[in-house]
DNA sequence: CTGTTAGCGCTTTCAG
DNA sequence: CTGAAAGCGCTAACAG
């Protein structure tokens, strides 16, 4: 009936509705019931080629782009996957974010990134933005527990990446910190630093506790004692981050610093930089997590590099094996850093001048 | 009537329903109807205080989350934001990200990030995404012509940010890259630099068509003959980058490097980096777009500076601007770079030892 | 101030 | 292989 007008006064009917096109217009352009264009246009279920091809050709024409909303009101869950990450504009996190995509891209999912600032408000809000589109699942790099306890009370599979905050078992990507920040600082005793300033987040997440702890076991197991002086905890974005650096400089002086984060290490580089002191003659300097401007300046920073790409492959993975089998026990995996010994690390300044 | 049941057995009755609680079921337990609900949670319309607190409660009680799917299929738009930026392991693009998000939070939109990797077929994937999810809006930094097309047919709101790329008018965000390229430029020649090599991207972007445009009109008004060989285009992410421009250094032996995005002033420091050139002494350097590691470097790198996070707040109001007024002309807002001089530039070696 | 009613656009039985 | 019918969860008239 309408296919016959339609098709005689195509050319000039291309009016473009005033509202976007419906499953029910392409199905009335090709004269078939909606079911059947639904069952032609999503791919399931029986359709006859000639009809199917109908359908088709009268999507085109009609510039249908199926309505999302509809589609995830009626099945109850959509192919969306939420990530929350703390800072987008921390090159850690984009890598994460890259990773994670590439995964649920190949799975066909479609990935949406929120940055909460690692502000616990902003992070619950973003968790509800996903809960409210019912998301297929969540990945996050937590800064609470509220977002796991959330998501699971209402069904949705979440990995946590970076650090663990839930407080029920859930599936997580880690690095091992402790084995990372243990290496690095016993690169630093090795090469006869006594005096090693430990530059860390100020948190309660288990990232920054592993890089701690392992600052205390690398000690240990090189048996020199830790001064609890050399151990600054700095709050993301601090604006006194550096004078606070400068200052612990000044009154601890380390031989070397170890910084747990490439923020951190940034602020120290800063530090050294405006001080003209000449690394690793004057002092050592190692950061955990490698990017892009530590083998870019001079002397390139001996670093503790972290597979993020891979990481963020992992939590998808976990996500989409999750999604398939809902109660299978949590599974946490937790994957090797590597030290690269670039040139900002070296024996430390012999203490002739200042013994005389 | 419900209502008595529910107040009763409260206690062990908290049993989680197998499904999402629906606003029917929080009216339920609340003893409204879904109405009411509706206008006590969603703030609209008369509710009577007592309603509305019991309301309140309930859906507190149950864990309430409103289904965004439903609401957006009923109102036919959401207030979601799309956001398709090029690479977000670029700072410059999680830069913007970071400015869009601002103002459209404060708005109390929802904004959602798409990364597309310069690819149309992405790019277009991903516009549809948020056609499907009735997008209030768009703001990309374009790859082609299609999205903005695509959009304004289905009568989506979209702006682009950093270069036009839409065949048809459009609200943009842009950075006067043929000053901001000129300034550099300029600056280049007045140290005395005749030989000036650009490192563009390969693109039929407006950004880097300004840039270039600059570089001519800089050598234009110093009475410099622009030598051809000196211009090399590269494709993103191209592998080849650096030996190409090796290879530059050597054939053309340009005494200044102008890299026109941060990719390329990137792959150039690391070019000069390994041939142990010293900066400004053997060769200058400026690059287009200020990231963090230009300052971390030394000589730190003289930069043409852009009001990154700016642009994005800007790109987010005119967004906003056109969801009130749809039918207002195209605004177009040009920002101005800065040029920054830093170390990196200084007069041309003296060529004595050549001539002699 | 509140409830009833209708329907947003899509998918999914279930008959034919 | 196809269509009719019902309903996902929510909101917007419109009566009361």
């Amino acid at each position: 009936m309408g296919g016959v007008a339609g098709r005689t006064a195509r050319a000039i009917e291309v009016k473009p509705l005033p509202r976007p096109a419906t499953l029910a217009d392409v199905a009335r352009e090709a004269g078939t019931s909606a079911s059947t264009a639904s069952r032609a246009l999503s791919g399931r279920g029986y359709v006859s080629p000639g009809a199917r091809a109908r359908l088709i050709a009268a999507a085109e024409r009609l510039a249908y782009v199926p309505n999302a909303s509809a589609r995830t009101l009626k099945q109850r869950t959509s192919r969306v996957v939420g990530v929350v990450v703390s800072d987008l504009g921390n090159l850690f996190y984009a890598g994460l974010a890259a990773g994670i995509e590439q995964t649920l891209r190949e799975a066909r999912y479609q990935m949406i990134v929120l940055s909460d600032n690692s502000d616990t408000a902003q992070e619950i809000a973003g968790i509800r933005t996903f809960l409210a589109m019912r998301s297929a699942g969540v990945i996050i790099t937590p800064v609470g527990p509220e977002p796991a306890r959330l998501l699971s009370r209402h069904g949705v599979p979440v990995v946590e990446v970076d650090r663990q905050l839930a407080d029920a078992p859930c599936d997580a990507v880690l690095v091992d910190n402790e084995r990372g920040a243990g290496d690095a600082v016993g690169h630093l005793l090795a090469l006869g630093h006594r005096r090693v300033a430990l530059l860390v987040a100020e948190t309660n997440w288990t990232s920054d506790a592993g890089r701690l702890l392992g600052y205390r076991t690398a000690h240990a197991e090189a048996g020199v004692a830790v001064d609890e002086r050399l151990i600054l905890p700095i709050r993301f974005h601090a604006p006194d981050a550096e004078p606070r650096i400068a200052r612990l400089l000044d009154e601890e002086e380390p031989t070397a610093i170890f910084a747990a984060n490439n923020e951190l290490a940034e602020h120290a580089w800063r530090v050294l930089q405006r001080r003209g002191l000449e690394l690793p003659r004057d002092l050592s300097l190692v950061a955990f997590d490698d990017v892009p401007w530590m083998s870019l300046v001079d002397p390139a920073i001996t670093v503790v590099a972290q597979p993020v790409v891979e990481m963020g492959r992992r939590a998808a993975a976990l996500l989409l094996r999750r999604t398939d089998s809902p109660i299978s026990p949590p599974r946490v995996e937790c994957l090797q850093p590597t030290l690269v010994v670039r040139g900002s690390t070296g024996a430390p300044p012999s203490r002739t001048a200042e013994s005389a």
